[in-house]
DNA sequence: ATGGCAAATTGAATTTGA
């Protein structure tokens, strides 16, 4: 089974290139972030036109809304809300006997800090939550995938110094989700399959002149398997040519084979 | 250190992203 998790940054305006996506990768299952719309604008038809007619999602207006789109049946849709607020940052389902959890972790603001900036607070306790939810359940035969706006490696930057005060790459986002995984009974599996030295980046900002020739990236986007199936995953893939398609999504689609 | 872009909503300007 393929896993591929994706920001779309708009489903409706990219819809052409879920396409593309879908033709490269090629894979059973892709959960979407920012999909960016209500329940009664998804593009339904559209997707399952594509051959993925399994789906499940929670959208809202302008902001947030995730999707798990599949070609294999998905079972026991569900949902939590999380640091006290009922927007559209989750979703899961059982794929193949394998419960995918599709998150989109709030950004989390400019200002690294809570007193200030409540943003950066909500992304804290969210964190937070997710870790507690997790060391709790101790899920099996589990995947969470999804836009954490997170980066918690050096490795996972372009340059860890310059970053060190920037929202997604402060010491305590990445404790934090360092904690998450181990609490929970994760496994990196990105990292684990390319390895603890390679440079991985799934985000290039909007605001660069040139994405590939500043080449200023960060790993926002995971993919963790619960310990007890790490063993089963046998490919991953960071589809970042995506980024250099017309009207991209900042984000690229990142995916995992598990046998 | 700063600036730089994109999308959605609303109707030219604002909010949010990261």
């Amino acid at each position: 089974m393929k896993i591929t998790s994706w920001n779309i940054n708009s489903v409706r305006l990219r819809l052409p290139l879920l396409e593309q996506v879908i033709r490269k990768v090629d894979c059973d299952v892709i959960c979407l972030q920012e999909t960016k719309c209500q329940d009664t604008d998804y593009p339904e038809q559209a997707i399952a036109d594509l051959g993925y007619g399994y789906q499940a999602y929670r959208g809202e207006k302008s902001y947030n809304g995730v999707a798990i789109i599949s070609r294999i049946p998905l079972d026991d849709i569900q949902f939590e809300y999380w640091a006290g607020k009922e927007d559209c940052r989750h979703i899961s389902a059982v794929a193949n006997g394998v419960r995918i959890h599709n998150f989109y972790i709030p950004a989390g603001g400019d200002e690294p800090n809570r007193e200030i900036n409540p943003k950066f607070g909500h992304k804290l306790d969210f964190v937070d939550e997710v870790t507690s939810y997790f060391a709790k359940q101790k899920p099996q035969k589990s995947v969470m995938v999804g836009d954490l706006n997170i980066a918690p490696l050096a490795e996972d930057v372009w340059s860890t110094k310059q970053l060190k005060n920037v929202v997604s790459h402060t010491d305590i986002e990445r404790e934090n989700l360092l904690q998450l995984i181990e609490k929970g009974g994760w496994t990196d599996a990105m990292r684990s399959y390319f390895g603890p030295d390679e440079i991985l980046y799934s985000w290039w900002s909007y605001r660069a002149r040139d994405y590939l020739a500043s080449n200023r990236g960060r790993r926002l986007d995971h993919i963790f398997v619960s310990n007890d199936i790490a063993s089963n995953v046998s490919g991953a893939e960071i589809f970042s040519e995506a980024r250099g398609w017309e009207k991209p999504s900042d984000h690229v689609p990142i995916s995992i084979t598990l046998d």
